[in-house]
DNA sequence: ACCTCTTTGTGTCAAAAGTACACATTGCGA
DNA sequence: TCGCAATGTGTACTTTTGACACAAAGAGGT
């Protein structure tokens, strides 16, 4: 929708990406260090960067990602857009966007994306204008570039409310897992404990894991057994709508 | 996030709402039609406009929104950011880019909102370049300008969605109200039946309702009890996270 | 061989929530 | 006073939730 106006503006548009890793323990967030600046003290901000011209966002966010992170083949979903016209009041920030964007005045908008990955899988190798690349800790996630902690905590959020609306985390699993470990999953991302034989009963009675004919091995412990994901069941469920994943 | 390169684009953004409008039986969406174009067939499109320079985002669509149709003081909630760079592929779209744009060829991002409202708290008066502004009922909406479809269908799934995590709602109805009234509010947001005794026990366990001393006069049947939504009681809900919201 | 350590895996019971379902009541108007 | 149309209410049954504790398996050390 569009109209001759003379207030129209010309801003840039950017994407950010919060990928969220599990790491069968604990949920991290992968963030990037730039490269340096003089003068500017270095803080963490989510990979992200301007959008091409021809590009849908979608794949803009993937390419921006595998260009800063290496990490590549991640379902991304939209967190939302976020445009403060301030969003680059804090001075440094400011002294960053000067050193290193053509035209640091144009406004920014910017669209954010997160996911959930396997952060065994995901070896993140920076490149481009980041220097490092790493997986921190959720809760000691601190001060981050422009309104960049505002799109973690909006993100985090998400995940929260997804994850009791679709049994999400699966493609995140490895194909065999045990159910400690799926029930630590659900445990890091609601940020609250779970009664063990309550998540299990709930969970199987979805019918999305089957058990395997194999046990873990070498544990100093009673071995598990192991799990896979149903796929077949998952994508009947889908089609059907779904209820009863809340826990 | 910014990095000098070559294929850095030169957009317009632009916001779009989707507001639905409940009249006690029934569900609607606001469209407009726009000015007439030569050679350009008529389609409906969602009110929306290109953002200001200074304008946050927010803002943005509580303007464009009233610039087009006169609606004011509704809170917007985001859907969400769309930028199909083939948004304009239609020709009927495009004949009315070029007459209407200064840049035609310019890329648009857009990003859309959505709210439920009274409707008949709110009389659209089309202004600006919209020729008209109307109540179309959500099942009759056909084709729609642009990316506006899409968009149209995603913040009705959002809305629904929305209605079982929070009791949204209120804010559109009356001072006063009947259960009735509250009850197809429901209905047609979730698109199916209630049972009306389960939704009354639900509803009135919430305590978020309370019964006034009043009732329907001059209506050819018993009359109803009026019922006024406690504030008080919705705030602390609020605070203190939810749950049981869905139907 | 046995003990210890650690994590797995399992059942029951009570409370709460959900679901299905039918009929008397009220006030209007003919 | 009768018919009409919508309101308002209760019960029985099923399903789901939530709280809770202890035996079983395997590794490793002595």
């Amino acid at each position: 929708m569009q109209s001759k106006n003379k207030h129209e503006i010309n801003p840039r548009i950017s994407t950010d990406c919060v990928i969220f890793g599990f790491d069968f323990n604990q949920l991290r967030v992968l963030l990037i260090e730039r490269e340096p600046v003089q003068n500017v003290v270095q803080i963490n901000a989510l990979p992200g960067d301007l959008i091409y011209e021809d590009e849908d966002l979608d794949s803009a966010a993937g390419r921006v990602l595998k260009e800063l992170t290496g990490l590549t083949d991640i379902y991304l979903e939209q967190v939302g857009a976020f445009g403060d016209p301030d969003r680059t009041s804090n001075p440094n920030d400011r002294k960053w966007v000067e050193a290193v964007r053509k035209d640091p005045d144009a406004r920014v908008i910017t669209v954010a994306y997160y996911s959930l990955v396997n952060l065994n899988d995901y070896v993140p190798q920076a490149s481009s204008f980041a220097k490092s690349a790493s997986w921190v800790l959720v809760d000691e996630v601190a001060e981050l570039a422009f309104d960049h902690f505002q799109i973690f905590q909006d993100a985090r959020k998400k995940l929260k409310d997804k994850i009791n609306m679709r049994p999400i985390g699966f493609n995140l699993l490895p194909e065999k897992f045990t159910f400690s470990q799926l029930h630590r999953l659900y445990e890091v991302i609601l940020g609250r404990e779970l009664d063990k034989r309550n998540f299990r009963r709930k969970m199987l009675k979805l019918n999305l894991v089957e058990s395997l004919d194999e046990k873990q091995e070498g544990v100093p412990h009673k071995p598990s057994q192991y799990f896979k994901f149903n796929e077949e069941n998952y994508s009947k469920l889908l089609e059907n709508g779904f209820d009863g994943f809340g826990f």
